[in-house]
DNA sequence: TATTGTTATACTCTATAACTATA
DNA sequence: TATAGTTATAGAGTATAACAATA
């Protein structure tokens, strides 16, 4: 357990990646040898063509949207930021849950959610509690007003969904949802972290 | 033209959405009505049951990996935040590009980008020069430095893309490839904005 | 001793409003 | 007058380090 402090959400962002926090930058430096004529590796952490596909669809997809923020109308619309937005919904999913688990649901440290959790409950959208088992946890729950806005904030993004939906033929709606369902499987299988 | 100031890059955020600026937080307080038993209207904005599906598969992945940045791994290993490291790519990507036009990428105000290019100039990034058709604008470039950053961090992605097509069959690879193809073509046929 | 949160500090992001320079 | 950027200013997000309470 070499971890030094708290830096919860980070390994999610693996997937089925290395084992634990190796990859200190040596990356080779940058230039040729590792793009053609792939040695006989397995090239495990390596690109593919197929990668390199994907990662330009991204990008084209990219100068239609901005990339950087799929909920920035939905902030906009309900002057609310994007952690916020992220911490109500989880919460609004979830129920009340030990403020630790929601930072790493959002993917921020224990550090970060303190501050996060105090805004949202200034605004009486949230409220903090003690875990009765656990005296030293502290349970984030919504409040009335906080989960009807959970609510109004769902159904934008279903619509905001619905508009991306719009744009598939419904064989490739089809496509999609299988193929979601399918990695979810995967995922199941390989892990033991989700809910 | 009612617009005040600048807000640039947040209607591309709505896609084939509704005109211009409109819906002002108008979105039936809560509860009911909205729901069940879809009243005659063409429903042009409402959510759906294949939304909703969706909208509950998105929230599945997200107990496997937090959907707030996908990008959070790269940033860590790079020590450079998310718009950053959206900025690098975008400069890679495109070229030289007037400052405000590299805001609506990103999906930030014109107010914003100078900062953001500011400490990047700072790091030795990137650069800034004029236009010499409009010399009001200003043009930002990547640095060697930066260029080089630029391949470390694409390649980056490209590793995490290939991670993430991993978890599917290859029939779902090519369905997801299709797909997206499609909604670009879409994209392409029914907006004039992309480059 | 280890874990859960909080506090203090510092830096980045972000938008708003007022401004400069060019068109 | 309109447009492209910049400069304050202020609030939110974020990580690091040091700390308190509970286990």
């Amino acid at each position: 357990m070499r971890r030094p402090d708290d830096k919860p959400a980070l390994r999610v962002q693996r997937l089925a990646a290395d084992s634990d926090g190796e990859l200190e930058h040596d990356l080779t430096e940058e230039g040729g040898p590792a793009e053609e004529g792939l040695p006989p590796e397995v090239d495990e952490d390596t690109s593919t063509p197929e990668s390199r596909k994907l990662h330009e669809l991204i990008i084209q997809l990219g100068r239609y949207r901005s990339l950087r923020d799929p909920l920035h109308g939905i902030c906009e619309d309900n002057q609310l930021t994007p952690t916020q937005i992220h911490a109500l919904m989880w919460l609004g999913n979830d129920g009340p849950t030990h403020v630790g688990v929601l930072a790493q649901r959002i993917g921020i440290t224990k550090k970060t959610i303190t501050g996060v959790v105090d805004r949202l409950e200034h605004m009486n959208l949230v409220e903090r509690g003690r875990d009765a088992e656990d005296r030293r946890a502290v349970v984030a729950r919504l409040t009335d007003k906080g989960q009807a806005l959970f609510h109004r904030i769902s159904r934008s993004v279903d619509q905001g969904l619905r508009r991306v939906l719009d744009l598939l033929e419904p064989e490739d709606r089809e496509s999609l949802f299988g193929l979601l369902e399918r990695v979810l499987q995967r995922l199941g299988r390989s892990t033991a972290q989700a809910v």
